[in-house]
RNA sequence: GUGGGUGUAGCUCAGUUGGCAGAGCACCUGGUUGUGGCCCAGGUGGCCGUGGGUUCAAGUCCCAUCACUCACCCCA
């Protein structure tokens, strides 16, 4: 047997639904904040993930999907969404217009690492990404829209960290800083800090590796070096989350592996996915667009661990799967082929209907369509058709009632439209 | 990449010191000439993850391998 590559998902229904339900409640606020979708290519060149992400990454060093394709050229499956939307940002010229612009998209991302709760080789995102607005406003909006989106699904359970990384102007300062306290400590730091060390020491900062950590105990903090500039961007920030009553917490320790963040960083963690602490997270990238050959416009935006959110959502209950309106039973091979017509006449005008293609018993059609949770059941035999007629069954009140074959899709559209409008 | 746990029916899992492959749920049929849920009876369904070894005999013991899973690392 043929089966799916390790660390791949299939989807099934009812699961399905629920993505469904997600992807149409984040659409929804989405675009209520202006957001408009934007599709990209799943495969780009793998430069613009080794330039975007940063060479020392782990992403880029060991988790990324990278082949050269049938001419030779290295390409790479994206194993995150904001580069391809740089790309494209810069490609089209879609500053040229109007520098602001507000972009979500939903897809795969694909990183090859070993799979755990939470955590697939591929796995989707939704993400969000806003151009040519530096103002701490859109920060603070950002992570007020998030937490606007878990509301609405009724996630429970999380909490927004936040943090900032200064910039170009205040961070190289920083750096340095922390090299300097750390340098009489490398003996005690993990393999990985100790190469942290050298290559980027803030990474140092949120390894969990408890001597790393204790090395660490009265480490100069970025926040104690922010440049006036910076300071102030956070401190906007904060305040506006507390204007739009955003609980959160400062979390000096939040760095994260992407090397294009500046500024604002901001996670969204639950304690409902094992050791996958992290839902949803971002911050700003106002570099980026630069670095990649496109003018200085600022960035900000964030991802959303889509298999992460359904995951907590489906502990909840799943009950978003539609419904049969009206099953129909037919007895015999005359009454069968009749119901076939409706039925196809009948979905088509946007009635869930299912009949039986079998030919079994009433009794085995009345078990499936109770199955199937439908509302109501047509039987249609020998004895109705003679009378032209057929019985309706309500399977929840078992009241029946006849209705004239002529009348038939007009009487059922009205009882089943109307029985939609007070559930 | 490293470590732990688990692989037996579609699903959840029993399986004794090595001795005929099991239960519950689900599915199908019947009990009711043409009426669902509850109940009762019967039935379908298995390369016991895969390959090798030990043995008269292996689901069970040994070795290898693969997969799943949890954790480390890192991230969504």
């Amino acid at each position: 047997m043929i089966q799916l590559i390790r660390g791949f998902k299939d989807i099934l229904p009812p699961e399905s639904a629920l993505w469904q339900h997600i992807e149409r409640t984040a659409i929804g606020v989405f675009e209520n904040f202006g957001f408009r979708e934007i599709r990209l290519p799943i495969l780009e060149q793998t430069a613009l993930f080794a330039r975007s992400i940063g060479e020392d990454t782990d992403i880029v060093e060991k988790e990324m999907y990278t082949f050269p394709d049938r001419k030779g050229d290295l390409v790479t499956l994206r194993p995150e969404a904001t580069a391809g939307v740089v790309r494209s940002y810069i490609q089209h010229k879609l500053h040229a217009e109007d520098p602001v612009r507000k972009f979500y998209t939903i897809g795969p991302m694909f990183r090859r690492e070993r799979p755990q709760k939470g955590r697939y080789r591929q796995f989707y995102q939704i993400n969000a990404e806003v151009f040519g607005i530096a103002s701490p406003l859109m920060d603070a909006q950002l992570i007020y829209m998030l937490m606007k989106l878990f509301q609405k699904l009724r996630v429970k359970d999380i909490a927004a960290h936040i943090n900032s990384l200064g910039c170009p102007a205040c961070r190289p300062e920083f750096k340095s800083a922390l090299r300097v306290f750390l340098s009489d400590k490398t003996g005690s730091l993990c393999s990985d800090c100790q190469k942290r060390w050298m290559n980027n020491p803030l990474r140092v900062l949120d390894c969990k590796v408890p001597a790393c950590r204790e090395a660490l105990t009265g480490a100069p903090m970025l926040s104690g070096h922010l440049c006036p500039d910076c300071r102030s961007h956070f401190n906007a920030v904060k305040t506006w989350l507390d204007e739009l009553k955003i609980g959160y917490l400062v979390d000096d320790r939040l760095v994260r592996g992407l090397d294009y963040y500046t500024r604002t960083t901001f996670e969204i963690q639950t304690g409902a996915l094992g050791a996958q602490s992290a839902v949803a997270g971002g911050g700003r990238y106002d570099g980026l667009v630069k670095a990649l050959g496109g003018p200085d416009i600022p960035a900000v935006g964030f991802a959303i661990g889509f298999d992460r959110l359904a995951a907590i959502l489906e502990q909840e209950e799943t009950g978003h799967s539609r419904r049969t309106d009206v099953y129909l039973a037919a007895l015999g091979e005359d009454c069968r082929d009749l119901a076939f017509g409706w039925v196809c006449t009948l979905a088509g005008m946007g009635i869930l209907v299912e009949m039986d293609f079998e030919s079994r018993s009433l009794k085995s059609q009345m078990k499936r369509a109770d199955r199937s949770g439908a509302a109501y059941v047509l039987i249609l035999g020998e004895n109705e058709m003679k009378q032209g007629l057929a019985v309706l069954r309500n399977l929840a009140t078992r009241i029946q009632e006849e209705i004239p074959l002529d009348r038939l899709v007009d009487t059922l559209e009205q009882k089943i439209k109307k029985k939609q409008s007070t559930d």
